[in-house]
DNA sequence: ATTTGCGTTGACTGACCAGTCAATCCGCCC
DNA sequence: GGGCGGATTGACTGGTCAGTCAACGCAAAT
């Protein structure tokens, strides 16, 4: 009973069932996929997902939280040091960029299914998905008022561009408009925040004074 | 037979299925939403939607295709012009911001449903959508090759931050997670192209010399 | 050895809805 | 005024699944 799972034994059958379902809605996407996709993936009986979760619905959102939370909690974190903004923002893109990095399934499934789908799904999850976006806005807010960073734009519209940019790049990567691989994960968070941060216009300084 | 439509005569049932779809579609969803609905909503029976369209997917397929080849025409006639690649752009932003001022559930459904819904529906459309990308990725790219635009970013990458901007305020308009009205539209125009081309940062000029 | 009860199974049901189709309507032409 | 053909109608069918539930397995408790 203790640790290693023995064979597929007692142990966590709730769990398996969750990453199976990532796998099932990444392939198949949330809508099309079948309970019994998932219970088939996740080698387990048809009805053993109801006796686990309420419904379809709650395994996508137990999904989505548990990884949700962690976003939120790690940009407060990174937040709380003290950096300079863009560099917080660059830290934030990398989170993100790696979190696909290191599960393309389960982040194809939360951007996808409940961040991009504030209709049909994400409707429920709104208020935490502003959640995000507004510890970012809280992050730009103190820039402008710190003086690091401009007070043309509003903080709101400011985390908007940010988060959107991020997520357009993601979903770019999802679908494959994108081409991806180490090189440009990283190169894309560089790009991102140079774009937000430093603008496209010519006219300033090409790198930051230090 | 004429024109003004007498009572609902002869004239564009095919035009008030769209329509109708459109109410239908930003309504419920395109997933909840009954074929039913739609001829409801038309005033019309249930089987004339099949008469006019193959299937439920067509009527979407039509009114994305309707739009989106608008906006790609309208992009690329705002290209046409002899602009400064930042006015291209605040144009750009113009056009969509302003599509959305004048029908708003229209631009619900092409974005909610389709441009954001790369997975089930939008996959077909991926390529039409990534055109729109391109020819935004193409101003980049020659205002850095004058010399107005700084190359650090790839136009790519630009285009998406650019695009995934607007799409990310119209989802918060469309959801109302962020407070909308005649000034919000202008000054999110001007919000989303300030912050991609002037960035955030605080080292430069405020307004670019003339 | 027997009981107890959670974990597990998978066949089944009820609801829902896209799409079909045979019938009707009606404007127009001969 | 008869009939042709596209427009229009809406009842019906077929297939699909989410969710239920009665039964079984099995480990620990007694």
């Amino acid at each position: 009973m203790a640790s290693s799972a023995q064979r597929a034994g007692g142990a966590d059958k709730r769990r398996m069932i969750l990453d199976a379902a990532v796998v099932a809605f990444a392939t198949r996407g949330f809508h099309a996929c079948r309970v019994s996709d998932i219970a088939d993936q996740a080698n387990v009986a048809y009805g053993l997902v109801y006796h686990y979760f309420r419904s379809k619905d709650e395994v996508l959102d137990t999904l989505f939280l548990e990884r949700w939370n962690v976003l939120l909690e790690v940009i407060a974190e990174i937040d709380g040091h003290p950096l300079p903004a863009r560099e917080k923002l660059h830290a934030i893109a990398s989170f993100i960029i790696d979190s696909y990095r290191h599960d393309p399934d389960l982040m194809k499934v939360i951007i996808v299914e409940v961040t991009r789908a504030a209709n049909s799904f994400g409707r429920t999850h709104l208020a935490k998905i502003r959640e995000a976006y507004e510890l970012i806005a809280d992050i730009v807010g103190k820039a402008q008022a710190d003086g690091s960073f401009r007070s043309e734009v509003t903080p709101t519209f400011a985390a908007l561009a940010f988060y959107g940019a991020i997520e357009q790049v993601l979903t770019g990567w999802i679908f494959d408009t994108l081409p991806q691989g180490e090189a440009e994960f990283d190169q894309a968070k560089a790009f991102i925040v140079e774009t937000i941060c430093g603008g496209l216009d010519a006219n300033r300084p090409s790198t930051r004074p230090v």
